[in-house]
DNA sequence: GAAACCCTCG
DNA sequence: CGAGGGTTTC
């Protein structure tokens, strides 16, 4: 089983990227976030041509999360429980193959002493009680999408530039720490405990060409699957497509 | 000796069409309208390595004018003497062959009922006695742009659509016929007497590939010059380039 | 740097 | 509809 995470920064725009990037890895299931449009503007009969089911939560403008898969998506919901009233669409979350799939686009922060920080802060903390509930329910789990967050000096190109910067502060991991210890593992460090591996680069200054950037985007893998885990492979070379993301896509290989 | 004008609606965006209109039609003039660009933003490098000269009055955003020839452009001069503060720029004039050439980019004017409308009084006024003034000095002389104006009813797709309306107003048309009164003549009339010819198609409606469009550019030709102009042609094809701009290119010839 | 918005203009 | 400008977001 393949399950792929892709931060698109605008579904129109890659449109024809994700569709081409589908037919070539087959995956089960795709986790798409910034999808950037509105709820009833996903090209879902342009996926279903091509034999995909989704599901999805789309905004005007800003943030919007799908899931793409050739298999049934049950059980599906949107945002998280415990912030009911946040018009932020950053959530859904759906059973696939028998593993519940959470794909999440986590708040980015803008800076430390930003109000949208503290808005982060409070979205980590409901997202971490959510994924606490869902384990109590679902044993084999997966937790992808984009983060926000880089874990280790390991995960930046510049660890000294980035130090208790967004992205890369000590509150920041402790909160995705808090997330593993419900139960989670870190599944490309867990395939490659060591190395570089980065899945955003800005892209001003031609950050991927000269090879720097984050490792924001994520898939943590329950207890219960981890053992079944085989490969995690970010996919680089979309970042040279024609009009490219600035997020690569990630998948997660698992024998079952 | 081949004249020509064409309102490009942006330079920048026009810039690769215009070269290739250069080099397939090789003219001795080429009259640019609506630059939309700043003074030294303008691509005189691109130009001179195909060999072509260019002087040209720009500004940001709106309006702007060029003349481009692989002959010498001299006695440059913009704008209207007659309207010195005006900073819309409009109007450059130089001397190329021993032809005065006047390139305008006449006001639009909006509505008849719109302050527009009363600056495109003005302006034509003053135009009208600046070509008069040039008259007296260049008995060869070519005034050509866009202007603006549909002469008569024959230059409209739907006139009783239009009329009284901006560009077909009997007040417009008067204005138009001013210049001709000081001397000059109408060169598409002149080689083609009847006949529908448009050079302007609004963009939206795809009214281009409905065949509805007003004829509003113009190569008018000075009564020294008239019994040698040979053709004119609206060059309707760049119209079906792949960004192409609402106008298309005329031009006349001319045997000398 | 790239995307989407809303604005003005033609 | 298509262009440019200014704004916001990441």
């Amino acid at each position: 089983m393949k399950i792929a995470t892709w931060n698109v920064n605008s579904l129109n725009v890659r449109q024809p990227q994700v569709m081409e990037w589908l037919m070539n890895e087959q995956p089960d299931v795709l986790a798409l976030q910034e999808l950037k449009l509105e709820q009833d503007k996903f090209p879902l009969a342009a996926l279903q041509m091509m034999g995909w089911n989704a599901v999805w939560s789309g905004q005007k403008t800003y943030n919007g999360v799908a899931l793409i898969s050739r298999h049934e998506l049950t059980d599906v919901q949107t945002g998280l429980p415990q912030m009911p009233n946040d018009p932020q669409r950053r959530v859904i979350v759906a059973t696939v193959n028998g593993v519940r799939v959470i794909n999440v686009y986590c708040v980015n922060g803008e800076a430390l002493d930003s109000p949208k920080f503290a808005y982060k802060r409070e979205w980590f903390a409901a997202l971490t009680h959510f994924v606490r509930d869902e384990l109590a329910r679902y044993a084999d789990l997966v937790l992808l999408g984009d983060f926000n967050i880089a874990p280790t000096d390991e995960d930046v190109y510049d660890p000294k530039k980035w130090h208790e910067q967004i992205h890369c502060s000590s509150e920041e991991r402790s909160w995705f720490k808090n997330l593993l210890d419900l139960g989670l593992t870190d599944g490309l460090r867990h395939a490659n405990p060591i190395g570089k591996f980065y899945t955003w680069w800005d892209y001003r200054g031609a950050m991927f060409e000269k090879g720097l950037g984050l490792r924001i985007d994520h898939i943590l893998v329950s207890d219960n699957l981890i053992d079944k885990l085989q490969q995690v492979v970010v996919d680089t070379h979309t970042r040279a497509n024609e009009r490219p993301s600035d997020h690569a896509p990630v998948h997660a290989d698992f024998q079952i």
